[in-house]
DNA sequence: GCACTAATAAAACGAACGTTCAATTAATTC
DNA sequence: GAATTAATTGAACGTTCGTTTTATTAGTGC
């Protein structure tokens, strides 16, 4: 009873991610037992141990990996266009693509921040904050040069993102709506409420396609 | 070692509730241990059990206090008017401050829903669907009247609660903005999401005196 | 095929958990 | 002021927790 036929540590730590993710997303960090998580693997607890060393890093590791990857999403998504319509339409169609595919590790890294020690928790919020940025910058910059009328830009940015990433609290792919739906329907409520002025057409993005609608 | 000079159960009752609502918004539910709510009590973690039969009772009456206290204070906030303006604006001006004034219960009632048995769940979901639904009936009116232009009305409300209930994430009294900046603020993207008809001047709702501010 | 390393199992650690129970004292009732 | 009730303590229960240690087997390099 050892090392058992056909075990591969990349494959075992991945699959531990994977159910980490799902455990966590479900029952939350502190409910979620460390022989849960290795039965779901199937394996024993002790095993988990050789690729996290404790359970706090298995939960930073997993959340620093996604807002790394919701950065470099960003990155790839961002237009080199300079007009702030389609900057902005830009940012919402990844944020929720992005968010809708992965609902349980946004769940993990939105909800489970307290579990976090202080050094970890900065680190993670520092890259939050980058993000979060970002959608403050389109909208000054729009605003600025008049294509929004924004009261208040942190503000708006604020409640936007919040608006944006409720979207996994209620949406459930397969049911009434469409990603392409959810998306064009956030699309057009955010640019009311910046109150974009409906240049460009109908602020038709140029971005990926296939997921944009008419507004 | 026992009953201690001016002991009082319900001052101790509601002694615990307070410091339950706020330990469990710090720590999460399951990170919160009746030993630990005791001490902020001054209390021993047996006494606990005079009041609450299990952790979970306790969970759950702070919860169902919150959802009644939510869906009694929008019946008293819920304007005569017909008006669609003056309801949306009532509507959100009345679960901005209620969420605001109580910012810890919120995130308990919102963050620790998992914890609850199916059964408990349920009746917690149905106050929240019953809350829900008063602003779907709002929106729905509003858009047959044409006072408003929204595609999905079911939408439209996720949408816009995901946003108003978001301020208590990063709001906090007494920081660059005050409430009824907060609120004038939500107020006017509120309107412009809905693609409200500036009609009755520019929205200005009948409600309480004091905290609304012209858009 | 032998040495070496990677991957796991099995068992155990002390600590902390929610909860219960019996004892004890303060307040109240009559 | 005795009897009764309300409020709490202190100690203990069995369970589960995250983690460590040791032993054992599967794969790898030569």
């Amino acid at each position: 009873m050892a090392r058992t036929t056909g075990s591969d540590g990349e494959k075992t730590e991945a699959a531990v991610r994977e159910a980490a993710v799902s455990l966590i997303a479900r029952l939350g960090y502190e409910a979620m037992s460390m022989r849960q998580l290795a039965a779901e693997v199937g394996v024993q607890a002790a095993a988990l141990y050789r690729y996290f060393p404790t359970k706090e890093d298995l939960l930073f590791t997993l959340m620093r990996g996604h807002m790394e990857g919701l950065l470099r999403a960003w990155e790839a998504a961002r237009p080199a266009s300079a007009d702030p319509v389609t900057r902005l339409a830009a940012y919402v169609e990844n944020h929720i693509a992005f968010h809708i595919e992965r609902r349980h590790a946004t769940h993990v890294s939105n909800m489970e921040l307290r579990s976090l020690s202080h050094e970890r928790l900065t680190q993670i919020l520092r890259m939050r904050t980058a993000y979060e940025k970002e959608l403050r910058t389109v909208l000054r910059d729009g605003a600025e040069a008049g294509a929004f009328e924004i009261d208040d830009t942190g503000l708006t940015a604020m409640a936007l993102i919040q608006m944006m990433t409720g979207v996994i609290v209620w949406f459930r792919p397969g049911e009434r709506l469409s990603i392409a739906e959810v998306t064009a329907s956030y699309l057009s409520m955010t640019m009311r409420l910046v109150g974009a002025t409906i240049s460009h057409g109908t602020a038709r993005p140029s971005g990926r396609a296939g997921d944009a609608v008419a507004l």
